[in-house]
DNA sequence: GTCCTTTCCG
């Protein structure tokens, strides 16, 4: 920022002043008057750096500075951002006697509350003899603008106790960031009581507020009342609008604002394109741009920054990067809202280029780029990157904020650290929301589900409320371990804790209710979503075709299409899954049809291994043979497996020697298709063909994980692995099984008895 | 000579 680096040294006082009574004071030499009015007219024109040498010059020459002498310095300190000098200078006035001084006091107020150290501010107001109107408010301010309003209100009233009355000055920063109602309520009665209803900036700021927290129409009638308008209370009102997103009320706006002969500025601007950027917009946005462009702002960084930011959000790359490579003076905000935008849009791959080039121009990162950038890493699981980037912040040593922290948590479970997340979380000061998510689902996302749930009970105790994100993460382990009963228990906590209804938890609660099989329950959460969205349609499908309810949701599919939403090629996945599942032929291959035919959705190879399925498990095994030849130009072991598992129970001979031996060919190393071989040769009762397969399949150093499925009974877990025998009530869970074999023979051989007569 | 001017970007 500044150029010019200011290398000032106080020389130390090598002979303490003699403490100056106030007739000492009043007699200042002529000498000192004459260097303090120097000082006072460089500090005016804003030559701190020049006010700050000539104080050395005059420490230099041995001119006793006078209590006149530091209001000027002090400032240039807070201009200058030199702490160690400021602190120097109190030195200085505490040795020269000057410390009760009014004006030097409200000064120091001032320069501490600038640095950030509000307890010296404190203590330095709190030592004063005499406090008018100024010191109370720049104390006041000092803490306001800490955003610590329990402290700036308390004083405020211990000033009015002391009969002291506040000016507009007080009120400002008090205003600037306060956003409680009762706060806001009582400063607009403080306007009013002491009558500053004409003071534009205070009647703006008041518009600001009164937008910011959502009380648009509040801020409406005070703008009708007030006598004189400026663009600032204009673009308040537009930044009030410009929150809710409400376009259409921005434009009327602004076509007033006109008619009142009031341009709109890039201010103006840049609020409209970041109502734009929410509604996502682009055809819209690019109209504005034009406007833009002829008006003149193109070129304001901030306004770059917009639309840099709107076409990201309406995922316009060409637009987003012809106008990156154009910005002449990128700043930090505009390099971090392209890495951000870029994670946002799923490409991280460019977010981290982007960073890179960043760091290359010289750009210093602000604890925003680093969460964006740690955001790229996660989504990329580039546990590397990602850990030079938290060695960088720790080298640097950056006190990164809560977001920076959470999407460290989140890089190193999506890496597959848990341990590593665990230590970040519990560094983290001020843990929000987030940072609960981020571990519980970091968890959950690793199988650690015991853990995950652990430490959501410890969020419960550290009375953080979840959100939606939680309970959808949650009811996202329930569903994965078909743990029903806590899943019900986390829909009654939905339903306790007062959370917005959305389609993201109501698809969770049907995905957790399908999964634990009550098909009902998930129905009523189904039916209860307001805005339905094509992934809570393909859930409820999916859900009532894997539970033999083919019928139900070839249904849903009909409904659907009734309701106006264009099915895509997921919800094509669903209901042909229901149809394969529920020997429902005619329909599926009528769907697949109509996918190109009426949706202009080109079936992917998913779609067709469906049909493979389908017509394999109705026993068409070589019409499905045929379709696989027919849309398959690569060949695909998954479909080939279902056929050649289809022709083993239709004892197809020929058609599985052939299968078996295109899956032979395969050059593919996956250990599932040599378990396969094994399997259809074992069938044909190829022993020696078994043996081959299972000896190559060991020389590859292949291994298949073998089978395993787990059961929730009452809260205990209880895991089974293929070829398991060390289960407690092994020789029960046999005999049940060897009794459901038993009972499914004798069901085929009634039902081919069934089709014979 | 003290406090300080409101609106837009991640």
């Amino acid at each position: 920022m500044h150029k010019l680096k200011p290398n000032i040294r106080f020389h130390p006082l090598k002979h303490p002043p003699l403490r100056h009574s106030s007739a000492a004071a009043a007699a200042t030499t002529a000498t000192t008057k004459s260097f303090n009015a120097t000082l006072h007219l460089l500090s005016s024109e804003g030559s701190h750096h020049h006010v700050l040498l000539a104080y050395n010059s005059m420490l230099k020459s041995s001119i006793p500075p006078d209590p006149f002498t530091f209001p000027s310095l002090l400032k240039a300190c807070i201009s200058l951002n030199l702490l160690p000098h400021g602190l120097l200078l109190h030195q200085h006035i505490v040795v020269n006697g000057f410390s009760s001084d009014p004006y030097i006091g409200s000064s120091l107020i001032s320069f501490y509350s600038s640095c950030g150290l509000t307890e010296h501010a404190r203590k330095v107001f709190d030592t004063m003899p005499e406090r008018n109107i100024v010191p109370w408010t720049t104390v006041i301010g000092c803490y306001a603008r800490t955003g610590d309003f329990v402290h700036a209100f308390y004083l405020y009233n211990s000033m009015l106790h002391e009969g002291i009355k506040p000016t507009s000055v007080t009120l400002l920063p008090l205003l600037s960031g306060v956003s409680e109602s009762i706060h806001i309520e009582c400063l607009h009665a403080c306007i009013v009581k002491y009558g500053f209803l004409g003071h534009i900036a205070l009647m703006n700021s008041m518009l600001n507020v009164y937008g910011k927290c959502g009380r648009i129409e509040y801020a409406w009638k005070l703008f009708e009342r007030m006598d004189e308008k400026d663009i600032v209370s204009w673009n308040s009102l537009v930044s009030g609008y410009s929150l809710v997103g409400d376009t259409e009320e921005l434009l009327r706006l602004m076509y007033r604002m006109r008619s009142e002969n009031t341009w709109p500025d890039h201010q103006t601007y840049g609020a409209l394109v970041s109502a734009i950027a929410k509604e996502g917009s682009a055809e819209f946005g690019k109209v504005v741009h034009g406007q833009i462009v002829v008006a003149g702002f193109e070129l304001d960084v901030h306004l770059e920054t917009s639309l840099i930011f709107m076409y990201l959000k309406c995922s316009n790359m060409h637009y987003t990067f012809k106008l990156f490579e154009r910005a002449k003076d990128k700043d930090v905000v505009l390099w971090t809202t392209i890495i951000s935008g870029l994670v946002q849009n799923e490409r991280a791959d460019r977010a981290l280029e982007v960073f890179q080039s960043m760091l290359c121009s010289r750009t210093e990162p602000s604890t925003t780029t680093i969460a964006s950038a740690l955001a790229a890493c996660a989504q990329l699981g580039s546990l590397k990157v990602g850990t030079s980037i938290h060695g960088y912040t720790l080298r640097q040593r950056m006190a990164i904020n809560t977001p920076a922290q959470n999407s460290l948590i989140s890089m190193y479970s999506k890496c597959g650290y848990l341990k590593q997340a665990l230590i970040v979380f519990r560094m983290i000061k001020d843990r929000d929301v987030v940072s609960w998510n981020a571990i519980v689902a970091g968890n959950a996302q690793n199988g650690h589900l015991s853990m995950a749930m652990h430490l959501f009970n410890e969020m419960r105790i550290a009375h953080q409320r979840p959100d939606s994100v939680t309970v959808v993460c949650l009811l996202q382990i329930c569903a994965s371990i078909g743990s029903y009963q806590q899943g019900k228990w986390i829909h009654n906590l939905v339903l306790r804790s007062y959370l917005e209804p959305c389609v993201k938890i109501g698809t969770a609660l049907v995905d957790m209710y399908c999964k634990c099989g009550d098909l009902d329950s998930a129905r009523k959460c189904f039916d209860r979503v307001i805005e339905c969205d094509l992934i809570l349609w393909s859930t409820i499908i999916s859900g009532y075709g894997s539970h033999g309810e083919g019928e139900s949701a070839l249904a849903l599919y009909t409904e659907l299409v009734q309701s106006g939403l264009t099915p895509n090629s997921v919800i094509f996945l669903s209901v042909l899954y229901a149809c394969s599942h529920n020997g429902l032929v005619d329909q599926g291959l009528n769907l697949f049809d109509s996918m190109a035919r009426d949706f202009k959705i080109e079936p992917e190879l998913e779609h067709c291994a469906c049909i493979v399925d389908l017509l394999c498990r109705a026993g068409r095994v070589k019409d499905a043979y045929n379709f696989y030849k027919m849309k398959f130009p690569e060949p695909m072991a998954n479909a080939l497996g279902i056929v050649l598992d289809a022709c083993k129970t239709k004892a197809l001979v020929e058609l599985r020697d052939a299968v078996a031996k295109e899956i032979s060919e395969l050059d593919n190393e996956d250990a599932g298709k040599y378990v396969q071989l094994a399997h259809s040769y074992a069938s044909m009762a190829q022993w020696e063909g078994v043996g081959k397969t299972w000896v190559q399949m060991k020389e590859l150093g292949l291994k298949k994980l073998p089978g395993w499925s787990f059961i929730d009974l009452h809260g205990v877990i209880t895991t089974f692995f293929m070829g398991q025998t060390s289960h407690p009530q092994q020789e029960d869970i046999m005999l049940v099984l060897k009794n459901l074999n038993d009972e499914i023979s004798e069901r085929v051989i009634m039902s081919n008895v069934d089709n014979i007569s």
